[in-house]
This record gives structure tokens, sequence and C-alpha cells, in this order.
DNA sequence: TTGAAAGCGTTACCAT
DNA sequence: ATGGTAACGCTTTCAA
């Protein structure tokens, strides 16, 4: 049934050491085959379906060239929400062509046991938005193959490469954009989940910052739970905010509705901004404005970088300096901000 | 640097049997260890970060817990074309629960090489979008493991199962909606590449046969090279087509825009549809008529069907009944299409 | 209840 | 140039 280098080896009358030099291609110089004994050995091979075993090769080697890829808080994908498909494209992008293989690891991602990604199956591991219990972090610093982050802002992973968003910049853009507008007291949104996570933090302060820094009230935080009739009180007429920057674009999506059902109006008396710039920020009503980060780009990036980390480990290199790069966000402005109606300026 | 199982069990004092009994969870009921000793084995574990070789437990166990995925005709994903995440969104929230890790691999992706089903790192394959040149179906007869196909209608692929949506089923629908708009000269367009696929010959017999059954026409076949030209040809005012049916929707936004390039109106001079009714059909100009189907809960029936035909082997139960399932489409109708100007109707 | 040892299918060193 | 053989890290049968 399953046919294995020794049945190759007997079939074409040599050892199994013959059939693995000629067939693995491991360019081993010390040893070599008779070009005859080689051409009978892959015949044999041929003729027998032979088919090397992926796993004893890897557990031999040392090397699987498979990479994981992490999504933690993932409650599934879709096309709704463009960010993990961004971020398979600039995976697939960077590893394919390279022949590595990528893995999507369910005990990792929904179990968030991180001691995985020491399991001998991964080459490298790409870990995108994750979260700093004591406990991920000491797998992490124990891992046995290179890992590499994305959206952690600088300094924050010991001694982990990172990809990230330039968050403040961002922040800064979306204030200026509302300043420009007459706004003064806006909103931090976020989900009860998000709100947990280091990027939901990490957002918050930015656009705290930002605010501070061009002379704007502390933005409040607002933690969205499923009763959003909040939002009639902190968004509706009379109400001391004029705008709501959201977390994400799927938040964005839910606060438009429900303003909708409380009767406020976007953008007369509430401004909202998103973050993604789905290409659903398109098609609400009114178009949402959204901050556009180049999620695709910073995952090539961050593929890349591990791969030539895993190389170097590989070829026993020095180790390249640490890298944090931070990427530059734009502000894809469209209908759901204008400026403030004046009737209920405070 | 690596701790092992014989590392555990030196440190515990034991063999490393009775570190595997304990550790692997295998309830192997042949052997029992006391429960003062399989404490001290844990305890060791954990003070070693002790993690178990994935790799080295396949290979004993012929288990891998690992599915692969295959687009044949990948170009790439990205959030333009909802297809791939549909179909990873459906496969994963099928496989995850279950404890399954999904793998994308390039060799099999790009380079074709469909025997890498068999080398031994997967429990079973989803196949999408399948060519079948000879080599192809010679490695998934012989595949040592378990294969479903998806875009694959009845019969055409050698006892295996298959899940597909009912192209006949969705042409009826676009031609009766053409139909009673007025039109009575279609064509299909389609690109170079697909029209060489499985796929497209399958949608185009299903244009053709609906047409024929509507007592239209037969649909011309247009290839849609780089020079688009032709298109003022085939659709331009006085052109014998008045309605263009489109292999996806893609192609139909590729199409959209050189209509406008050579002065076609749409749906004025000439009526378009597309095939799979992206996000993105809401905010082309005019809004694209598409097809629909329904991708995600195909895919996760396709591995829901996968994983049991493992589980199947696995436990030498016997084969359940080939299955082929076919899924309903529906015709999303959007500005596109609309009645044929009487000016210059044929 | 526990230990020793034989594989799983490779690769690579050391002989011949 | 080629063959024997010891790993890689685990599971599991067989003996004790």
């Amino acid at each position: 049934m399953k046919v294995t280098m020794r049945d190759v080896a007997q079939a074409a009358g040599v050892s199994t050491m013959a059939v693995s030099v000629v067939l693995s291609g491991s360019g081993n110089k010390r040893v070599s085959v008779s070009p005859e004994t080689a051409e009978r050995i892959r015949r044999a091979a041929q003729e027998l379906r032979y088919r090397p075993n992926h796993l004893a090769r890897s557990l031999k080697t040392q090397k699987t060239h498979q990479i994981a890829v992490v999504f933690q808080h993932f409650c599934g994908i879709g096309p709704e929400n463009p960010y993990h498909i961004q971020v398979l494209q600039g995976v697939t992008s960077a590893l394919f062509p390279k022949g590595y293989a990528m893995t999507l690891c369910p005990r990792m991602i929904l179990d968030g046991d991180a001691n995985l990604m020491s399991d001998g199956r991964f080459d490298g591991v790409l870990w995108c938005r994750p979260e700093f219990d004591a406990e991920s972090l000491d797998a992490i610093k124990c891992a046995s193959v290179p890992v590499v982050m994305m959206h952690v802002p600088n300094g924050m992973a010991p001694n982990i490469p990172t990809f990230c968003a330039d968050n403040d910049g961002a922040m800064r853009q979306v204030v200026a954009h509302l300043k420009s507008l007459g706004h003064r007291r806006i909103a931090f949104v976020i989900d009860p989940i998000s709100v947990k996570s280091v990027e939901g933090a990490i957002r918050r302060e930015a656009l705290k910052a930002a605010a501070e820094k061009a002379g704007m009230p502390t933005p409040e935080l607002i933690v969205l739970e499923q009763d959003h009739s909040v939002l009639a009180q902190y968004a509706g007429p009379g109400a001391l905010h004029t705008a709501l920057v959201c977390f994400s674009d799927e938040l964005a999506c839910h606060v438009l509705k429900s303003c909708v059902r409380y009767e406020v109006r976007v953008p007369d008396d509430v401004s909202v901004v998103g973050f993604d710039s789905s290409p659903f920020c398109e098609t609400t009503k009114p178009r949402l404005t959204s901050v556009s980060q180049p999620v695709d780009r910073m995952a090539n990036a961050a593929t890349t970088h591990l791969l030539s980390l895993i190389e170097e480990a590989e070829k026993g290199l020095p180790r390249s300096p640490m890298t944090c790069c931070l990427y530059d966000c734009g502000l894809d402005v469209r209908d759901s901000t204008a400026p403030p109606s004046t009737h209920r300026r405070v």
C-alpha cells in the first residue's frame, strides 16, 4: 500500500542511501551515485509511485518548510472584514515563491496555546494581534523558532521583530480632520472584547494623545455593549460629543445602524470614523470615513523578514539587528464626517 | 536546548513509555501509571518546558490533524475577490472546532504537483477548482488520503465526492432574467485563462443549454484578450448582442471599464452580468447584476464531509455512499441589466 | 505498574 | 561508488 524508500531501493537493487541521495536533491557532495544507478532509481521510484514522506524528512532534517500564522482574537473570517484576507495575501505572496507552506492552527488560534509554536511543525511563526498574558510571553521567550509579530507597537514584545501601523499618526490625521471640520468633543467607541486587546489600548491612547496635542478635550471612552441605546445619549442632539471614532469598520457599521434606530443623524448629528477602510465603507449609508492601513504590505514585509530570520538561524549566520517597522496610515474621507451642526454645539 | 521525552523521563526517573502514556492522553488502556508517578512526570515536563514533537508523533501515529486546501488557478487572493476568503471561512468553521489545522501548500497550488497530497503531511485534501490533466487524475486516483472537490460537476471526478454550484440552474436564471427584459442575442465573455478551465467550460455549456431551452440563439463565445476593443464591435450600437454574461465579477468589471472607454453605455447599449456577486458589485457604475453562489456553505459542507471520510478511513468503518452535492445559486439583479434599447435591436 | 526495545520513513556519517 | 547503520522523537507491544 504505502511505498517507502526501502521498496524503491529494493526494486532498484541499491541501498536506501542511494535512493535518498538521488531523490532528495539535497546536493550531498560527499556521496555520489553513478548516472546509470541514478536513472535506475528514478525509474523504480516512478513505477512504484514513490512519494517521499514529508514528515519523516522534516523530523530528520529539522526543517519543515511550513510556517504558522496565528490570529489571536479570531472570530471567523469573512468577506465583510478585509483584514484577514489582506494578511493572507501578504503572507502568501512572500511565502509561496520561496516554497514555504502556510498553516492556520486552531489550537493556537482558538485555545491560545502559544507553546504549540515550538512543537516542531513550523520553521517560524507570524503572530497577528497578540495578547501579552504571562503565559504567552513565556512561550514566546522560549520559542524554538523565530517569531515575528504584527500590530504590536515597538517595544511591547521582548526582543521580537514587530510590524505595526502607525496608530499615533493615524489618530493625528483623524483628529486633524475632525478639528478642521469644527469638532471639539470626540469619543472613542470600542466593543467589550477589543477593549481588552493590546490594539484597543494602543488606538485609544493614540487618539487621546492626538486630541491633547491638538488642544482638544480628552476623548471619552465608550464601550459599546449589546445595548446600543447609549448612543442616543452620547451622540444624540444635545449630547456632548459631535464625533465618534470607532475601533473598527465593523463596529462603525453597527454604530451607523443603531444611529438610524435611535434617530441620530450621521453626519448631521454626529460624525463617525471607522478603521480599516474596508470595501464596504463605500456602500454604507452614509459612506464611511475610515483610516486605512497597508495590511498586505505589512504582512508581506513581516513574512519576508521571518523567512530571513529562519535562514539565518538555519545557516548559523549572525542575527540581523532587531527590526521594528512602523507603517503610515491614510485617512479615506467619505460622507460620514461633516461639520457639527451649530444648533447643538456645546 | 531541545527537550525530548527522554529528558522528561530521566528527570522523573521513569521510562519514556510512562511519559508518553501520561502526556499524550491517548487513553491507552493496556498500560496504567500510578497517580503519583503521573504527577511527577507532569511536574518534570512543566519544569523542563517539554513540548511534544508533533512531527514525531504524526510519523508514528500516521495521523497529522492537518488537511490541505488546494486552489488551482491561484493568482493571489485579495479583498476584491470574495471567493477565496469565503472558502477559507467555510473550511475553518468546519475544521477548527474539530482541532484540525489547515495548510496552503504552494507546491500543490503553484506547481500543480498533485502527488504532494500523499506526502504524509495531510489527513485529507480539499481541492478547489481542479484541472483534470492526466497527471493530476492519476495522482488523485492513487492518493493515500481522502480527497473532496469543489466546483466540479457530478461525475467528472473518478469516485471523488464533489460539492458544486448548480451552474445550469444559475444560467437558467440569468437567461430568464434577460429574456424577460427583452433580450434575445447574448454572448458569454471569458478570459483566456479561465476558458481552458473546467469551470469555464461548465458555465459556457450551462449558458448555452439555458439559452436553447429558452428558445434563444446559441450564445456566442467571446474570449477577451488584453485588447478589449472587440467589445466595441460586439457590444456597441448596432452590434448583434444586447447582453454579455461574464465568467466572473472581476472580468465583468474590466468589461464595464472598457465599455466606458469605447463609449458603449451599460445598460443602455448592452446589459452585463457577472458571477459571484462580490461586494464590489454594489460599487461599480452601474451596480453589477451578478450570480451568487453559497461558497462558504459549500466549503463548510465539503470540509465536514472530508472529516467524516478521514474518520471512516481511520476507524476502518464502511465508506459512506458517494456524495455529490449541488448548490442552488441566486441572481442578484442590480443596475447593469435593463431592456435593450429599441433603436438598435436586431 | 513499569522498563526495554522495535519501529514510523527519512538522512547522513562511516565504513567498505 | 556504494552499503550498513545510527539517529530524529515519538508510540506501543512485549516482558518483567
